[in-house]
DNA sequence: TTGTAAGCGTTATCAG
DNA sequence: CTGATAACGCTTACAA
């Protein structure tokens, strides 16, 4: 490359990289021979040179979730914006897959991680601590101090979901199930405590039958939810935990043909972009989850400026969209305060 | 490293890759050593010398269709299978940042590529070819012969669409309009191709009043769905050209007051996860994401196993999904021939 | 204004 | 059975 330019290899590295003055002529003989070359720099030999690959690496559970999806989505526009590249590993929520997940991307070398930690993902966490790669928590926020060099962003969970139940209280319901996944994530606990403390400020005395969180593979989620129906005194609203679990929940429901909201109500944590147009409208907790995959990455370009940063843990509220998945907007008007 | 385990860089290459007889002592030894220093091999320096980094590039408008999730999910999953890394890309669907987009993953030396190509993708797919980049094109396939090492993978869409017309014809609608995204891409011309012939066996003569596809910035999607219902012989009926289009579809009925089925039918290409639990529950061409991923990214390891394979066009058929956004399935029954 | 040469951390060849 | 050493393709002093 550097011979069919007729100049040093220096010589390229410099105009391409604008790193020192070059004469005119030369600038073009060069350009002009990469032009017809087709010639690419070589990130990799560029990388093991410069110590940077100019990437960022995302772990999480992205793709069998949809609300990760908007996620992935913000984050990737962020990135690019930057010039970087994304990789990507889906963790599958497991903890073993997640370390493997981060061992292969930090082979990559990425400049810096996004995780969105599996509850038990010490081993991961472990790794990019002592390997010292810039890494924001995503989604979970750890209660326990963070490590030296993270950050953590994610949404406000246990207030939130004690309006949502507050919701279904003035409107008459006393029989309110909970539904959550995977009770080791910090977003479910945060949650469930959230759903607790929304009874106890109703006057609601809270019934473990109608608390169900994760699934074993014994006991899977489909058939936890079904036990509710099943139950001498059933459940007439219902609060599911996440996105997956409203589509398990409407599932269950459509399978014991119950209808929403005429023979029980339901609101959840986590929005759909389609939640207007589709009956039953469905009243929700919508995370901004632009926003917090854009901050997410604003904070790891922080940090990878100055690596010596604070830990800063961010929070941002949710925001209550009230459609009608508890009966006609009429009707609670009438209940309202 | 080599100091700390008292052994040469090459002895510790060789322990790591299994790649020659160690005795177990030494063995021991640097296994111990690579513990207690959490060492990790360097990806990038490995990549330098062997020429091969282990993972692939996926460029496509990945993440702002929700659709493509799909994708992206079953080609992560298939891939990591594999032990590879995915870098991911979003296209937006622009030539323009399509090409930057193949550009930057390129420049990190993927082994392989799985492009959605937007059509006049001709720069980015030059680029490929050019760097004799093994890819395979997903989704839309060119109907121009492929380039060397290339192989494409997508779904039928012309047969199917005009199955889709046939059943709204043979449950009386002949005010047929068709709403395709970006008029450009191979699939929606192959569907819109489906949606003419489905019209023409249906003895029902095409009204290009009715037919809208792609958005400018002066008329856009939303604006053109508009204007079917503000003709003076509006459309019965409706077919959405993909998932995107379902969705602005049933915006601007909404906003035009008209319910689905009751007042307009609609079937799209395009099936949703949900799409039974949500009412209308839409009638659908479903595509077998899942298995177009899968075998997306197995064309690809063939073809990085054997780089002078003969390009492979693979087709996939769609299952159509017999809901009632047309209206009850009893009404359908009575029309049946 | 440009060229020379060292070195990034591996793997592969060749000796021993 | 294991160790030197060159080479991968860049960037960056340093020299000219």
């Amino acid at each position: 490359m550097a011979r069919v330019a007729g100049v040093s290899s220096s010589t390229v590295s410099h105009v391409i990289n604008n790193t020192r003055y070059i004469s005119p002529s030369t600038r073009k003989a060069v350009l002009d021979a990469i032009e017809s070359t087709g010639y690419l720099a070589d990130g990799i030999a560029r990388s093991l040179r410069t110590g940077t690959t100019q990437s960022i690496g995302l772990a999480m559970s992205a793709l069998s979730n949809t609300y990760f999806a908007a996620f992935v989505h913000a984050i990737e526009k962020e990135i690019s914006r930057s010039g970087f590249s994304l990789v990507l590993a889906d963790t599958h929520d497991d903890p073993e897959r997640e370390a493997r997940a981060v061992q292969e991307i930090l082979a990559l070398r990425v400049d810096g991680m996004i995780v969105a930690p599996t509850n038990g993902s010490v081993a991961a966490l472990d790794k990019l601590a002592a390997h010292n790669v810039p890494t924001i928590l995503i989604d979970r926020v750890p209660p326990d101090p963070l490590r030296r060099g993270m950050d953590a962003i994610g949404v406000e969970n246990a207030e939130p979901t004690a309006q949502l139940v507050d919701h279904l209280a003035e409107i008459g319901h006393s029989r309110i199930a909970f539904v959550g996944p995977n009770s080791a994530l910090s977003t479910t606990r945060e949650r469930l405590e959230g759903f607790r403390e929304g009874l106890r400020r109703n006057g609601i005395e809270a019934d473990d039958e109608l608390i169900t969180s994760g699934g074993t593979p014994e006991n899977p989620t489909p058939a936890r939810i079904a036990q509710l129906f099943d139950l001498e005194d059933p459940p007439t609203a219902i609060v599911a935990g996440n996105n997956e679990m409203t589509i398990s929940v409407m599932q269950q429901l459509r399978g014991h043909g119950r209808r929403v909201p005429d023979d029980v109500a339901l609101v959840c944590f986590d929005d759909f972009e389609w939640a207007d147009l589709f009956a039953p409208r469905l009243t929700a907790m919508a995370q901004p989850a632009d926003e917090i995959g854009r901050r997410a990455v604003q904070m790891l370009f922080e940090r990878l400026k100055d690596r010596d940063l604070e830990s800063r843990v961010v929070r941002l509220p949710p925001t209550f969209e009230h459609r009608d998945s508890c009966g006609p907007a009429a009707l609670h008007r009438r209940h309202r305060r």
